[in-house]
DNA sequence: CTATCCAGTCTAATAATAAAACTAAAGTTG
DNA sequence: CAACTTTAGTTTTATTATTAGACTGGATAG
């Protein structure tokens, strides 16, 4: 019974994983990112249920993250494809990907490798820098709630005092 | 049925979603992030239900995410904290808030928002960049197969040209 | 000492996922 | 072009996860 909605939280966060939370979905879209187009890619480099699959393309593609465009080989067969606002999920994938290689590594060693086309080196890990480029350590990092956004219950402890 | 495990896929975002993926999972580490300790404080922001919350709990702290530290104030309860690698995943939230700012904005207005405490400002869109604090574009950044991983099927074709 | 709160557990109902069989359209082979 | 295979699903049935709500034993407040 997995029918909460994260839709109407005042949470960016939050509204986020409504549209790419779902167990699989983040995998589909690394896999267009490296380069999957069609059901069948997925369906065996995931082992998804073809159900399953079905309509977590359906959610995806209805949330504007995927879209169906005609096959560039000319097959009847449409493709699927990010969109920008999938595209834009890239730091994501990239945050997530340097994660999982840190903290939770294959014993064959790393597996989806995060490459600097130029270099053709390793990224640097993914982190919150100023403007300028210099990089922000967490302690100077606030998620805060905004103006107008209820009120957390355990701050408001704090605040009392 | 969401019984199908990541952990075994040689892909570093399987294994961080396998951790982190299931659906209240990233919400419950955003609220400790924004200062929540208690169960009672996760039940009443995100309004899950008890014994999905408590699993969930179990499951981050049995993964290392999370760990029970005696309260701060005294009290007889444990309290949830982050761990190192809990703290680690601040870029994957970061990345996560600023895509749903930008794409699933709420009507009323941002609401967690994430500042530069130096400057009190909104941080700039966490991105890949260069050691020296360049920012990578997209086009510069191949997410590829690592040696020794297994091979894409829907790369093999092409590469069979 | 009594009442309330807290952090869960237990039970029953419902929703999502999985596996497998099925289908219609597309593509391939001889 | 006729027969066979692939593809992208849909349908059906079984299983698992989530939910809401009742319940419990220990902590805390008055």
């Amino acid at each position: 019974m997995k029918t909460k909605s994260f839709s109407e939280m005042q949470c960016s966060i939050a509204r986020a994983l409504e549209q790419v939370g779902s167990w699989w979905s983040l995998l589909i879209i690394r896999d267009v990112m490296m380069g999957a187009r069609r059901f069948k890619h997925f369906e065996q480099s995931l082992g998804i249920a073809k159900n399953t699959l079905a309509s977590r393309l359906t959610q995806l593609v209805d949330g504007g993250v995927l879209e169906k465009v005609p096959a560039a080989d000319g097959s009847a067969f449409d493709e699927y494809a990010l969109t920008e606002r999938g595209r834009d999920l890239a730091p994501v994938m990239i945050a997530l990907a340097q994660w999982g290689d840190k903290w939770a590594p294959h014993k064959k060693g790393p597996s989806t490798e995060i490459i600097d086309a130029e270099t053709a080196e390793k990224l640097p890990r993914i982190w919150p820098r100023r403007d300028d480029g210099e990089i922000i350590p967490l302690r100077e990092v606030r998620m805060k709630r905004a103006r107008g956004a209820p009120r957390l219950n355990w701050l408001e402890e704090k605040e009392k005092n």
